[in-house]
DNA sequence: GCAGAAGCTGGACAAAAGTCCAGCCTTTGT
DNA sequence: ACAAAGGCTGGACTTTTGTCCAGCTTCTGC
Protein backbone atom coordinates (compact mmCIF):
# COMPACT_ATOMS: atom_id res chain seq x y z
CA UNK A 1 0.00 0.00 0.00
CA UNK A 2 2.81 2.03 0.81
CA UNK A 3 4.85 1.40 -2.05
CA UNK A 4 1.62 2.07 -4.69
CA UNK A 5 0.97 5.53 -3.58
CA UNK A 6 4.74 5.86 -3.93
CA UNK A 7 5.14 4.61 -7.39
CA UNK A 8 2.26 6.38 -8.31
CA UNK A 9 4.17 9.10 -7.07
CA UNK A 10 7.34 8.69 -8.75
CA UNK A 11 5.75 8.48 -12.18
CA UNK A 12 3.61 11.79 -10.99
CA UNK A 13 6.61 13.02 -10.18
CA UNK A 14 8.30 12.61 -13.57
CA UNK A 15 5.70 14.20 -15.13
CA UNK A 16 5.29 17.17 -13.18
CA UNK A 17 8.89 17.98 -13.76
CA UNK A 18 8.53 17.38 -17.60
CA UNK A 19 5.59 19.93 -17.45
CA UNK A 20 7.82 22.30 -15.35
CA UNK A 21 10.70 22.22 -18.09
CA UNK A 22 8.51 22.88 -20.84
CA UNK A 23 6.81 26.05 -19.30
CA UNK A 24 10.58 27.16 -18.66
CA UNK A 25 10.82 26.55 -22.51
CA UNK A 26 7.75 28.15 -23.24
CA UNK A 27 8.54 31.54 -20.85
CA UNK A 28 11.65 31.81 -22.39
CA UNK A 29 10.32 31.73 -25.68
CA UNK A 30 7.26 33.91 -25.08
CA UNK A 31 7.60 35.55 -21.57
CA UNK A 32 5.52 34.81 -18.41
CA UNK A 33 2.66 36.20 -19.27
CA UNK A 34 2.09 34.42 -22.35
CA UNK A 35 2.31 31.50 -21.37
CA UNK A 36 -0.79 29.73 -21.35
CA UNK A 37 -2.01 26.35 -20.39
CA UNK A 38 -2.28 25.08 -24.11
CA UNK A 39 1.57 26.27 -24.91
CA UNK A 40 2.90 24.33 -22.03
CA UNK A 41 1.17 21.01 -23.02
CA UNK A 42 1.65 21.44 -26.24
CA UNK A 43 5.86 21.75 -25.68
CA UNK A 44 5.67 19.05 -23.00
CA UNK A 45 3.55 16.38 -25.49
CA UNK A 46 0.78 16.25 -23.05
CA UNK A 47 -2.95 16.58 -23.39
CA UNK A 48 -4.18 20.22 -22.25
CA UNK A 49 -5.49 18.79 -19.15
CA UNK A 50 -2.44 17.32 -17.56
CA UNK A 51 -1.21 20.71 -16.86
CA UNK A 52 -4.90 21.43 -14.86
CA UNK A 53 -4.17 18.20 -13.32
CA UNK A 54 -1.13 18.72 -11.52
CA UNK A 55 -1.34 22.25 -11.29
CA UNK A 56 -3.84 24.08 -9.22
CA UNK A 57 -3.76 27.27 -11.63
CA UNK A 58 -2.22 28.61 -14.28
CA UNK A 59 -0.16 30.91 -11.81
CA UNK A 60 0.91 28.34 -9.86
CA UNK A 61 2.37 26.49 -12.86
CA UNK A 62 4.29 29.62 -13.85
CA UNK A 63 5.74 30.29 -10.14
CA UNK A 64 7.08 26.49 -9.73
CA UNK A 65 8.60 26.48 -12.75
CA UNK A 66 10.37 30.05 -12.19
CA UNK A 67 11.30 28.14 -8.69
CA UNK A 68 12.24 25.09 -10.52
CA UNK A 69 14.98 27.45 -12.23
CA UNK A 70 16.41 29.01 -9.10
CA UNK A 71 17.60 25.54 -7.91
CA UNK A 72 18.49 24.48 -10.82
CA UNK A 73 20.49 27.52 -11.27
CA UNK A 74 22.04 26.82 -7.85
CA UNK A 75 22.68 23.23 -8.28
CA UNK A 76 24.65 24.21 -11.52
CA UNK A 77 26.36 27.20 -9.78
CA UNK A 78 27.55 24.94 -7.34
CA UNK A 79 29.95 22.91 -8.93
CA UNK A 80 31.46 25.52 -10.72
CA UNK A 81 32.00 27.16 -7.12
CA UNK A 82 33.74 24.22 -6.18
CA UNK A 83 35.94 23.91 -9.43
CA UNK A 84 37.06 27.65 -8.39
CA UNK A 85 37.23 26.83 -4.79
CA UNK A 86 41.71 26.81 -4.09
CA UNK A 87 42.65 27.57 -8.09
CA UNK A 88 45.84 29.35 -8.13
CA UNK A 89 44.49 30.62 -11.68
CA UNK A 90 45.39 34.49 -12.28
CA UNK A 91 42.63 36.82 -11.83
CA UNK A 92 42.03 37.26 -15.21
CA UNK A 93 41.49 33.14 -16.12
CA UNK A 94 39.08 33.39 -13.55
CA UNK A 95 37.48 36.06 -15.26
CA UNK A 96 37.63 34.18 -18.32
CA UNK A 97 36.26 30.87 -16.46
CA UNK A 98 33.69 32.34 -14.88
CA UNK A 99 32.28 34.68 -18.02
CA UNK A 100 32.08 31.38 -20.03
CA UNK A 101 30.55 29.47 -17.65
CA UNK A 102 27.42 32.06 -16.95
CA UNK A 103 27.42 32.88 -20.38
CA UNK A 104 26.92 28.96 -21.61
CA UNK A 105 26.43 26.61 -19.49
CA UNK A 106 23.35 25.44 -18.38
CA UNK A 107 21.28 22.14 -17.73
CA UNK A 108 19.06 22.60 -20.85
CA UNK A 109 20.92 22.96 -24.01
CA UNK A 110 19.74 26.73 -24.49
CA UNK A 111 20.60 29.09 -21.96
CA UNK A 112 17.10 29.79 -20.82
CA UNK A 113 18.67 33.11 -20.78
CA UNK A 114 15.57 35.29 -20.49
CA UNK A 115 14.31 33.28 -18.00
CA UNK A 116 16.06 34.69 -15.38
CA UNK A 117 14.70 38.12 -16.29
CA UNK A 118 10.98 37.11 -16.81
CA UNK A 119 11.59 35.75 -13.19
CA UNK A 120 13.37 39.28 -12.16
CA UNK A 121 10.25 41.47 -13.87
CA UNK A 122 7.72 39.32 -12.31
CA UNK A 123 8.88 39.00 -8.93
CA UNK A 124 8.59 42.94 -9.03
CA UNK A 125 4.82 42.42 -9.31
CA UNK A 126 4.09 38.63 -8.20
CA UNK A 127 5.40 39.03 -4.29
CA UNK A 128 4.91 35.01 -3.93
CA UNK A 129 8.14 35.11 -6.37
CA UNK A 130 10.32 37.58 -4.76
CA UNK A 131 11.88 35.32 -2.29
CA UNK A 132 12.88 33.32 -5.09
CA UNK A 133 13.80 36.46 -7.33
CA UNK A 134 16.05 37.46 -4.07
CA UNK A 135 17.69 33.74 -3.76
CA UNK A 136 18.70 33.42 -7.31
CA UNK A 137 20.48 37.03 -6.92
CA UNK A 138 21.92 35.61 -3.78
CA UNK A 139 23.05 32.40 -5.41
CA UNK A 140 24.98 33.95 -7.92
CA UNK A 141 26.43 36.67 -5.73
CA UNK A 142 27.74 33.57 -3.04
CA UNK A 143 29.22 31.88 -6.75
CA UNK A 144 30.42 35.14 -7.01
CA UNK A 145 32.35 35.53 -3.75
CA UNK A 146 33.93 32.49 -4.19
CA UNK A 147 35.11 33.60 -7.48
CA UNK A 148 36.65 36.77 -6.23
CA UNK A 149 38.17 35.15 -3.18
CA UNK A 150 39.84 32.66 -5.49
CA UNK A 151 40.93 35.73 -7.43
CA UNK A 152 42.57 37.19 -4.48
CA UNK A 153 40.41 40.12 -3.85
CA UNK A 154 40.42 41.30 0.01
CA UNK A 155 36.96 42.93 -0.77
CA UNK A 156 34.98 39.86 -2.02
CA UNK A 157 31.59 40.58 0.31
CA UNK A 158 31.85 43.72 -1.03
CA UNK A 159 32.07 43.26 -4.51
CA UNK A 160 30.31 40.45 -5.01
CA UNK A 161 26.60 41.94 -5.88
CA UNK A 162 28.15 44.78 -8.27
CA UNK A 163 29.67 42.07 -10.39
CA UNK A 164 26.68 40.18 -10.57
CA UNK A 165 24.42 43.93 -11.10
CA UNK A 166 27.60 44.09 -13.89
CA UNK A 167 26.77 40.38 -15.76
CA UNK A 168 23.11 40.49 -15.79
CA UNK A 169 22.93 44.43 -16.70
CA UNK A 170 25.17 42.86 -19.71
CA UNK A 171 23.47 39.96 -20.11
CA UNK A 172 20.42 41.60 -20.56
CA UNK A 173 21.52 44.33 -22.93
CA UNK A 174 22.97 41.40 -24.59
CA UNK A 175 19.77 39.85 -25.25
CA UNK A 176 19.03 41.79 -28.07
CA UNK A 177 22.02 43.35 -29.57
CA UNK A 178 22.95 43.63 -32.95
CA UNK A 179 23.78 40.27 -34.20
CA UNK A 180 26.67 42.01 -36.01
CA UNK A 181 28.19 42.96 -32.55
CA UNK A 182 26.95 40.34 -30.37
CA UNK A 183 27.64 40.12 -26.63
CA UNK A 184 30.42 37.77 -26.03
CA UNK A 185 31.62 35.83 -23.11
CA UNK A 186 34.89 37.54 -23.64
CA UNK A 187 33.17 41.02 -23.13
CA UNK A 188 31.81 39.67 -20.05
CA UNK A 189 35.14 38.99 -19.21
CA UNK A 190 36.78 42.16 -20.21
CA UNK A 191 34.15 43.78 -18.05
CA UNK A 192 34.07 41.56 -15.01
CA UNK A 193 37.98 42.33 -14.99
CA UNK A 194 37.93 46.05 -15.65
CA UNK A 195 35.99 46.19 -12.20
CA UNK A 196 38.18 43.64 -10.41
CA UNK A 197 40.69 46.16 -10.49
CA UNK A 198 38.95 48.56 -7.02
CA UNK A 199 37.93 45.14 -5.66
CA UNK A 200 41.79 44.16 -5.99
CA UNK A 201 43.20 46.70 -4.59
CA UNK A 202 44.58 46.64 -1.15
CA UNK A 203 42.69 48.70 1.60
CA UNK A 204 44.78 51.61 1.61
CA UNK A 205 45.35 52.08 -1.86
CA UNK A 206 41.65 51.37 -2.94
CA UNK A 207 41.16 54.54 0.38
CA UNK A 208 43.53 56.77 -1.59
CA UNK A 209 41.50 56.58 -4.82
CA UNK A 210 37.88 57.38 -2.55
CA UNK A 211 39.92 60.56 -1.68
CA UNK A 212 41.03 61.20 -4.94
CA UNK A 213 37.51 61.11 -6.54
CA UNK A 214 36.03 63.31 -3.94
CA UNK A 215 38.48 66.22 -5.00
CA UNK A 216 37.09 68.98 -6.60
CA UNK A 217 38.88 69.44 -10.24
CA UNK A 218 39.83 72.53 -11.58
CA UNK A 219 40.85 71.26 -14.81
CA UNK A 220 38.46 69.67 -17.61
CA UNK A 221 39.65 66.82 -17.29
CA UNK A 222 40.70 64.49 -14.22
CA UNK A 223 45.07 64.20 -14.46
CA UNK A 224 45.66 61.00 -15.68
CA UNK A 225 47.63 58.82 -12.69
CA UNK A 226 47.64 57.51 -9.32
CA UNK A 227 45.76 58.60 -6.39
CA UNK A 228 48.71 60.06 -4.54
CA UNK A 229 49.26 63.90 -6.14
CA UNK A 230 52.58 63.12 -6.40
CA UNK A 231 52.35 60.31 -8.97
CA UNK A 232 51.97 60.95 -12.70
CA UNK A 233 51.83 58.25 -14.79
CA UNK A 234 49.78 57.49 -17.51
CA UNK A 235 49.06 61.23 -17.44
CA UNK A 236 49.81 63.70 -21.20
CA UNK A 237 50.01 60.65 -23.27
CA UNK B 1 -10.07 73.02 -45.31
CA UNK B 2 -6.67 72.06 -44.62
CA UNK B 3 -7.25 73.50 -40.96
CA UNK B 4 -10.56 71.52 -40.69
CA UNK B 5 -7.90 68.42 -41.27
CA UNK B 6 -5.24 70.18 -39.13
CA UNK B 7 -7.69 70.70 -35.86
CA UNK B 8 -9.04 67.34 -36.19
CA UNK B 9 -5.42 66.01 -36.18
CA UNK B 10 -4.10 67.97 -33.30
CA UNK B 11 -7.13 66.43 -30.96
CA UNK B 12 -6.57 63.07 -32.65
CA UNK B 13 -2.80 63.14 -31.87
CA UNK B 14 -3.07 64.75 -28.42
CA UNK B 15 -5.76 61.68 -27.69
CA UNK B 16 -3.48 59.07 -29.29
CA UNK B 17 -1.02 60.63 -27.36
CA UNK B 18 -2.72 59.77 -23.86
CA UNK B 19 -3.37 56.24 -24.75
CA UNK B 20 -0.06 55.50 -25.27
CA UNK B 21 1.47 57.08 -22.10
CA UNK B 22 -2.07 55.32 -20.58
CA UNK B 23 -0.12 52.20 -22.34
CA UNK B 24 3.00 52.93 -20.32
CA UNK B 25 1.74 53.34 -17.28
CA UNK B 26 -0.37 49.84 -18.03
CA UNK B 27 2.68 47.91 -19.40
CA UNK B 28 4.97 49.07 -15.68
CA UNK B 29 1.99 47.82 -13.46
CA UNK B 30 0.94 44.43 -15.42
CA UNK B 31 3.96 43.41 -17.86
CA UNK B 32 3.43 44.38 -21.69
CA UNK B 33 2.22 40.63 -22.10
CA UNK B 34 -0.69 41.53 -19.67
CA UNK B 35 -1.22 44.70 -21.45
CA UNK B 36 -4.77 44.59 -23.18
CA UNK B 37 -6.87 46.88 -25.08
CA UNK B 38 -9.60 47.17 -22.12
CA UNK B 39 -6.62 47.83 -19.33
CA UNK B 40 -5.33 51.17 -21.87
CA UNK B 41 -9.01 52.29 -22.41
CA UNK B 42 -9.71 52.12 -18.84
CA UNK B 43 -6.35 53.31 -17.63
CA UNK B 44 -6.71 56.26 -20.23
CA UNK B 45 -10.28 57.01 -19.40
CA UNK B 46 -11.77 56.40 -23.04
CA UNK B 47 -14.13 53.94 -24.33
CA UNK B 48 -13.15 50.24 -25.39
CA UNK B 49 -13.32 50.81 -29.19
CA UNK B 50 -11.09 54.03 -28.92
CA UNK B 51 -7.92 51.87 -29.05
CA UNK B 52 -8.77 49.94 -32.04
CA UNK B 53 -9.71 53.19 -33.48
CA UNK B 54 -5.76 54.79 -33.34
CA UNK B 55 -4.19 51.57 -33.26
CA UNK B 56 -4.07 49.25 -35.81
CA UNK B 57 -3.68 46.20 -33.46
CA UNK B 58 -2.68 45.78 -29.53
CA UNK B 59 0.94 44.73 -30.98
CA UNK B 60 1.26 48.20 -32.73
CA UNK B 61 -0.37 49.96 -29.58
CA UNK B 62 2.34 48.17 -27.69
CA UNK B 63 5.17 48.72 -29.90
CA UNK B 64 4.58 52.27 -30.59
CA UNK B 65 4.25 52.98 -26.70
CA UNK B 66 7.85 51.52 -25.94
CA UNK B 67 8.91 53.53 -28.77
CA UNK B 68 7.72 56.21 -26.94
CA UNK B 69 9.17 55.72 -24.11
CA UNK B 70 12.66 55.81 -25.74
CA UNK B 71 11.92 59.37 -27.24
CA UNK B 72 10.97 60.87 -23.88
CA UNK B 73 13.69 59.07 -21.98
CA UNK B 74 16.23 60.64 -24.56
CA UNK B 75 14.77 63.88 -23.77
CA UNK B 76 15.24 63.82 -20.63
CA UNK B 77 18.46 63.16 -20.65
CA UNK B 78 19.54 65.08 -22.97
CA UNK B 79 18.79 67.96 -20.39
CA UNK B 80 20.94 66.06 -17.97
CA UNK B 81 23.69 65.69 -20.33
CA UNK B 82 23.90 69.12 -20.65
CA UNK B 83 23.84 69.92 -17.05
CA UNK B 84 27.03 67.45 -16.40
CA UNK B 85 29.10 69.25 -19.63
CA UNK B 86 31.62 71.46 -18.63
CA UNK B 87 30.83 70.70 -14.51
CA UNK B 88 33.72 71.15 -12.74
CA UNK B 89 32.64 68.98 -9.60
CA UNK B 90 34.20 66.14 -8.49
CA UNK B 91 33.86 62.47 -9.91
CA UNK B 92 32.25 61.43 -7.00
CA UNK B 93 29.67 64.09 -7.19
CA UNK B 94 28.82 63.47 -10.68
CA UNK B 95 28.49 59.97 -9.79
CA UNK B 96 25.54 61.09 -6.90
CA UNK B 97 24.35 63.59 -9.10
CA UNK B 98 23.81 60.75 -11.93
CA UNK B 99 22.59 58.11 -9.97
CA UNK B 100 20.24 60.66 -8.13
CA UNK B 101 18.90 61.47 -11.97
CA UNK B 102 18.70 58.22 -13.38
CA UNK B 103 16.99 56.54 -10.02
CA UNK B 104 14.23 59.12 -9.75
CA UNK B 105 13.56 61.84 -12.59
CA UNK B 106 11.26 60.73 -15.18
CA UNK B 107 8.42 62.59 -17.26
CA UNK B 108 5.70 60.84 -15.00
CA UNK B 109 5.16 60.75 -11.77
CA UNK B 110 6.70 57.00 -10.79
CA UNK B 111 9.76 56.04 -12.44
CA UNK B 112 8.25 53.68 -14.73
CA UNK B 113 11.31 51.57 -14.03
CA UNK B 114 10.25 48.07 -15.10
CA UNK B 115 8.96 49.83 -18.70
CA UNK B 116 12.97 50.06 -19.90
CA UNK B 117 13.02 46.16 -18.93
CA UNK B 118 9.66 44.93 -20.62
CA UNK B 119 10.95 46.61 -23.76
CA UNK B 120 14.34 44.89 -23.34
CA UNK B 121 13.08 41.63 -22.94
CA UNK B 122 10.16 42.24 -25.42
CA UNK B 123 13.10 43.45 -28.16
CA UNK B 124 14.62 40.49 -27.68
CA UNK B 125 11.74 38.41 -29.29
CA UNK B 126 9.93 40.80 -31.50
CA UNK B 127 12.37 42.38 -34.02
CA UNK B 128 10.42 45.53 -34.50
CA UNK B 129 11.59 46.29 -31.12
CA UNK B 130 15.39 45.68 -31.24
CA UNK B 131 16.08 49.04 -32.75
CA UNK B 132 14.12 50.49 -29.97
CA UNK B 133 15.87 49.03 -27.24
CA UNK B 134 19.10 49.74 -28.70
CA UNK B 135 18.30 53.09 -29.12
CA UNK B 136 17.53 53.35 -25.62
CA UNK B 137 20.80 51.34 -24.66
CA UNK B 138 22.37 54.43 -26.85
CA UNK B 139 21.11 57.06 -25.40
CA UNK B 140 22.20 55.85 -22.22
CA UNK B 141 25.11 55.47 -23.32
CA UNK B 142 25.83 58.86 -25.04
CA UNK B 143 24.97 60.40 -21.69
CA UNK B 144 27.15 58.33 -19.50
CA UNK B 145 29.87 59.03 -21.78
CA UNK B 146 29.32 62.93 -21.30
CA UNK B 147 29.63 61.97 -17.37
CA UNK B 148 32.78 59.83 -17.53
CA UNK B 149 34.21 62.87 -19.48
CA UNK B 150 32.97 65.58 -17.21
CA UNK B 151 34.39 63.19 -14.69
CA UNK B 152 37.49 63.31 -16.23
CA UNK B 153 37.94 59.84 -17.32
CA UNK B 154 40.40 59.33 -20.47
CA UNK B 155 38.25 56.12 -21.04
CA UNK B 156 34.89 57.60 -21.44
CA UNK B 157 34.01 56.08 -24.41
CA UNK B 158 35.26 52.72 -23.77
CA UNK B 159 33.74 52.83 -20.42
CA UNK B 160 30.36 53.98 -20.68
CA UNK B 161 28.58 50.30 -21.98
CA UNK B 162 29.86 49.32 -18.47
CA UNK B 163 28.46 51.48 -16.60
CA UNK B 164 25.00 51.73 -17.87
CA UNK B 165 24.62 47.86 -17.91
CA UNK B 166 25.98 47.88 -14.27
CA UNK B 167 23.31 50.70 -13.70
CA UNK B 168 20.64 48.63 -15.06
CA UNK B 169 21.46 45.49 -13.35
CA UNK B 170 21.27 47.13 -10.07
CA UNK B 171 18.03 48.84 -11.03
CA UNK B 172 16.71 45.17 -12.31
CA UNK B 173 17.88 43.74 -8.91
CA UNK B 174 16.32 46.64 -6.83
CA UNK B 175 12.85 46.25 -8.34
CA UNK B 176 12.74 42.75 -6.66
CA UNK B 177 15.12 44.23 -3.17
CA UNK B 178 13.77 42.89 -0.12
CA UNK B 179 12.24 46.49 1.50
CA UNK B 180 14.25 46.39 4.37
CA UNK B 181 17.33 46.18 2.22
CA UNK B 182 15.82 48.83 -0.64
CA UNK B 183 18.46 50.39 -3.24
CA UNK B 184 19.14 53.59 -3.32
CA UNK B 185 20.48 56.62 -5.45
CA UNK B 186 23.05 56.36 -3.26
CA UNK B 187 23.87 52.18 -3.68
CA UNK B 188 24.09 53.41 -7.48
CA UNK B 189 26.76 56.08 -6.73
CA UNK B 190 28.96 53.79 -4.37
CA UNK B 191 28.65 51.04 -7.28
CA UNK B 192 29.46 53.96 -10.38
CA UNK B 193 32.24 55.48 -8.56
CA UNK B 194 33.83 51.71 -7.69
CA UNK B 195 33.70 50.96 -11.38
CA UNK B 196 35.36 54.67 -11.99
CA UNK B 197 38.63 54.03 -10.32
CA UNK B 198 39.78 51.25 -13.62
CA UNK B 199 38.55 54.44 -15.64
CA UNK B 200 40.17 57.24 -14.24
CA UNK B 201 43.55 55.49 -14.46
CA UNK B 202 45.55 56.88 -16.72
CA UNK B 203 47.01 54.47 -20.02
CA UNK B 204 50.23 53.12 -18.20
CA UNK B 205 48.68 52.53 -14.84
CA UNK B 206 45.44 50.60 -16.51
CA UNK B 207 48.13 48.56 -18.52
CA UNK B 208 49.98 47.50 -15.72
CA UNK B 209 47.15 46.36 -13.98
CA UNK B 210 45.90 44.33 -16.91
CA UNK B 211 49.44 42.69 -16.84
CA UNK B 212 49.11 42.03 -12.68
CA UNK B 213 46.35 40.45 -13.20
CA UNK B 214 47.36 38.27 -16.06
CA UNK B 215 49.87 36.65 -13.28
CA UNK B 216 48.91 33.45 -12.28
CA UNK B 217 49.34 33.98 -8.31
CA UNK B 218 50.85 31.85 -5.81
CA UNK B 219 49.88 33.12 -2.58
CA UNK B 220 45.76 32.59 -1.27
CA UNK B 221 44.87 36.71 -2.14
CA UNK B 222 46.42 39.69 -4.11
CA UNK B 223 48.96 41.46 -1.82
CA UNK B 224 47.73 44.99 -1.66
CA UNK B 225 49.55 47.51 -3.95
CA UNK B 226 49.81 48.93 -6.78
CA UNK B 227 50.28 47.12 -10.13
CA UNK B 228 53.94 48.15 -11.35
CA UNK B 229 56.02 47.01 -8.87
CA UNK B 230 58.44 49.97 -8.27
CA UNK B 231 55.09 51.93 -7.31
CA UNK B 232 54.00 52.07 -3.86
CA UNK B 233 51.47 54.55 -3.81
CA UNK B 234 48.94 54.34 -1.39
CA UNK B 235 50.44 51.20 0.15
CA UNK B 236 50.74 51.23 4.01
CA UNK B 237 50.92 54.92 3.86
C1' DG C 1 -8.67 -12.87 -12.79
C1' DC C 2 -11.14 -9.28 -10.42
C1' DA C 3 -12.83 -5.43 -7.79
C1' DG C 4 -11.68 -1.11 -6.37
C1' DA C 5 -9.02 2.96 -6.43
C1' DA C 6 -6.28 6.19 -8.36
C1' DG C 7 -4.45 8.36 -12.58
C1' DC C 8 -5.55 10.53 -16.48
C1' DT C 9 -7.92 12.95 -20.46
C1' DG C 10 -11.56 14.26 -24.16
C1' DG C 11 -14.56 17.55 -24.43
C1' DA C 12 -17.28 21.25 -22.90
C1' DC C 13 -18.11 25.76 -20.91
C1' DA C 14 -17.60 30.44 -18.99
C1' DA C 15 -14.69 34.33 -18.98
C1' DA C 16 -11.60 37.37 -21.18
C1' DA C 17 -9.65 39.58 -25.05
C1' DG C 18 -9.06 41.35 -30.00
C1' DT C 19 -11.42 43.23 -33.61
C1' DC C 20 -15.01 45.22 -36.32
C1' DC C 21 -18.89 48.13 -37.96
C1' DA C 22 -23.28 50.50 -38.22
C1' DG C 23 -24.70 54.43 -36.87
C1' DC C 24 -24.47 58.58 -33.64
C1' DC C 25 -22.36 63.04 -32.88
C1' DT C 26 -19.47 67.00 -33.65
C1' DT C 27 -17.57 70.19 -36.74
C1' DT C 28 -17.63 73.20 -40.61
C1' DG C 29 -18.30 75.51 -45.14
C1' DT C 30 -22.00 77.85 -47.19
C1' DA D 1 -29.56 77.01 -40.22
C1' DC D 2 -28.22 73.08 -42.61
C1' DA D 3 -26.25 69.24 -44.89
C1' DA D 4 -21.99 66.90 -45.79
C1' DA D 5 -17.87 64.78 -43.73
C1' DG D 6 -15.52 62.70 -40.90
C1' DG D 7 -14.43 61.41 -35.89
C1' DC D 8 -15.95 58.46 -32.50
C1' DT D 9 -18.19 54.62 -29.84
C1' DG D 10 -21.83 51.09 -28.17
C1' DG D 11 -22.29 46.76 -28.80
C1' DA D 12 -21.62 42.44 -30.80
C1' DC D 13 -18.91 38.70 -32.79
C1' DT D 14 -14.89 35.51 -32.86
C1' DT D 15 -10.98 33.60 -30.90
C1' DT D 16 -8.28 32.37 -27.11
C1' DT D 17 -7.80 30.89 -22.50
C1' DG D 18 -8.56 28.86 -17.82
C1' DT D 19 -10.97 25.53 -15.56
C1' DC D 20 -13.76 21.62 -14.71
C1' DC D 21 -15.80 16.92 -14.71
C1' DA D 22 -17.64 12.58 -16.27
C1' DG D 23 -15.92 8.75 -17.54
C1' DC D 24 -12.09 5.79 -19.43
C1' DT D 25 -7.62 3.48 -18.39
C1' DT D 26 -4.23 1.49 -15.55
C1' DC D 27 -2.56 -0.47 -11.58
C1' DT D 28 -2.62 -3.17 -7.15
C1' DG D 29 -3.87 -6.34 -3.52
C1' DC D 30 -6.22 -10.34 -3.01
Amino acid sequence: MASVTKVRRARGERRRRELLEAALDVIDQRGVQATTHRAVAEAAGVPLATTTYYFESIDHLLEEALMLFVTEEAARLRALAERLRGTTASPAEIAADFARELAEGSPWERPLKRVQFELYLEASRRPRLREAAQQCVATYVELTEVALTAAGSPRAAEGARLFVALADGLGLHGSFAPSDRPHTPADLSAALTELFIPFAMGADERAAWAERLAEPRGGAAVAGGAPAADQTHGRGR
